[in-house]
DNA sequence: GCCAACGTTGGC
DNA sequence: GCCAACGTTGGC
């Protein structure tokens, strides 16, 4: 199974909201990158859950994806902040899958945090400049973040 | 296809 | 609020 590391601002979307749902569709990505990483995603796949912004910023629990990617209702959506007027339902441009919630850290793991920790030097979040929110984490990135929030 | 202008993300 | 680092848009 692939493990992944999604961001949401928890003003958006946190890590409570995604507990109190326990299900939700990852929607609202609209970045082509991002959004090829999402159509990836088998069920199955484990996902490190991202606060950006807000402080504490950096990994605050874990999800896992319930259902594989499927159009994303939000593009057809005239009042919604995520409607993209040149996506049709015979052509859809944006995906998103299903997304469970596992647990949420007792301790969430901060981005300074992390930039201190060998192994990690190579995650793409921990990039200089990174943006992307939806990136793909090493099995070996992976097992190295759990232990730590263990 | 190039590139300037503009918009967005996200850490600080 | 600032600003670096992108991504997107649109004129040419």
């Amino acid at each position: 199974m692939a493990k992944w590391l999604v961001k949401s601002e928890p003003g958006n979307y946190s890590i409570d909201d995604m507990k109190r749902d326990r299900v939700t569709y990852w929607d609202g990505v609209r970045n082509y990158q991002a959004r090829n990483f999402l159509k990836e995603m088998k069920k199955g796949d484990e996902l490190l859950f991202y606060h950006s912004v807000v402080d504490p910023i950096g990994i605050h629990g874990l999800c896992k994806v319930k259902n594989t990617a499927a159009p994303d209702p939000t593009q057809f959506e005239k009042k919604s902040q995520y409607y993209d007027p040149k996506a049709t339902k015979e052509n859809p441009r944006w995906f998103c899958p299903d997304v469970q919630f596992v647990k949420k850290f007792k301790n969430p793991l901060t981005l300074s945090e992390l930039r201190e920790v060998k192994g990690l030097e190579k995650m793409e979040l921990l990039r200089k400049g990174s943006r992307l929110s939806v990136q793909p984490v090493s099995e070996k990135e992976y097992k190295i973040i759990l232990k730590l929030a263990e």
